[in-house]
DNA sequence: GTCCATGCAAAGACTTTGCACTGGT
DNA sequence: ACCAGTGCAAAGTCTTTGCATGGAC
């Protein structure tokens, strides 16, 4: 039912190349000067795609566009809202909080909040990256 | 500088008087038979100034639409992937997590993190609500 | 009278979709 | 040969913006 092309297997191998979280039109550029044949409906129909296989992850961030994370374990985003980029968090006094959040989904599912079916859970951090806060006189 | 209008004085009521979390379209919507003079356009610009000022307060979900809480307390939503409503999340089990992300962004802000400054931390659940998961026949 | 806020329509950013065609199976 | 996947353009959704007008101060 589900036919390989190789369209699927540029953008997936572009998307994990790059760590930048990048947006389906990110991707598309990226590909488009080697591969200019490639449309960018494709690109975003294919990372919706590779994101329900698992193969690649949607980042949740609100207020802002669709971005894709080629690391497919369970970590943490901050967005800057300056430069709207993202960056993973690898702190170590930030590790526990991804057991204590499965530890709050375990005890309340399944269908323990409102009667809900919890099939997920969004955590992200916000604030202002390191070269916006050196370069406050930019609008970047 | 800043004028008191009677447009904003109506949007602001309105907004306060729906606990659906509505999107900008929906407040328009709300008051539109009312006051069918308000354009749309003000709506938004009331509404995220409203946010801005801190009346009401932006809810933070990622892959939706802006929508707004006349509700300004701290607090956790749950967001329904199938209708697209959302609720407050208000079980005991959860008080225990605003705390303990407080705790964490203490502990890290300021500039901990990467060399951010943290502004915020966004958290929220999605899944499928219970009018849903009794309809799992229907489109909604 | 000044000038911020409004209303409208247009534009903008992002994403999905209809349709004819291509290419994987 | 069938039909899922693609490419393109158009449309759709949500939001912002330019500009002339109106109302708060």
């Amino acid at each position: 039912m589900s036919r390989n092309t190789i369209q699927q297997d540029i953008i997936c191998s572009t998307v994990k190349s790059m760590s930048t979280h990048p947006s389906p039109d990110e991707v598309f550029e990226a590909l488009h000067k080697e591969y200019p044949s490639i449309g960018r409906a494709t690109v975003y129909r294919v990372l919706n795609k590779l994101a329900n296989k698992g193969e690649i992850k949607k980042v949740n961030l609100p207020h802002t566009a669709d971005r894709f994370d080629f690391r497919t374990d369970d970590h943490i985003h901050i967005h800057c809202k300056k430069c709207n980029r993202v960056f993973d968090v690898d702190f170590h006094a930030i590790e526990g909080l991804i057991d204590y959040l499965d530890k709050v989904l375990t005890l309340n599912n399944p269908l323990k909040i409102n009667g809900f079916e919890i099939t997920g859970a969004n955590f992200s951090f916000e604030g202002i990256c390191k070269d916006c806060r050196h370069n406050k006189q930019d609008t970047v």
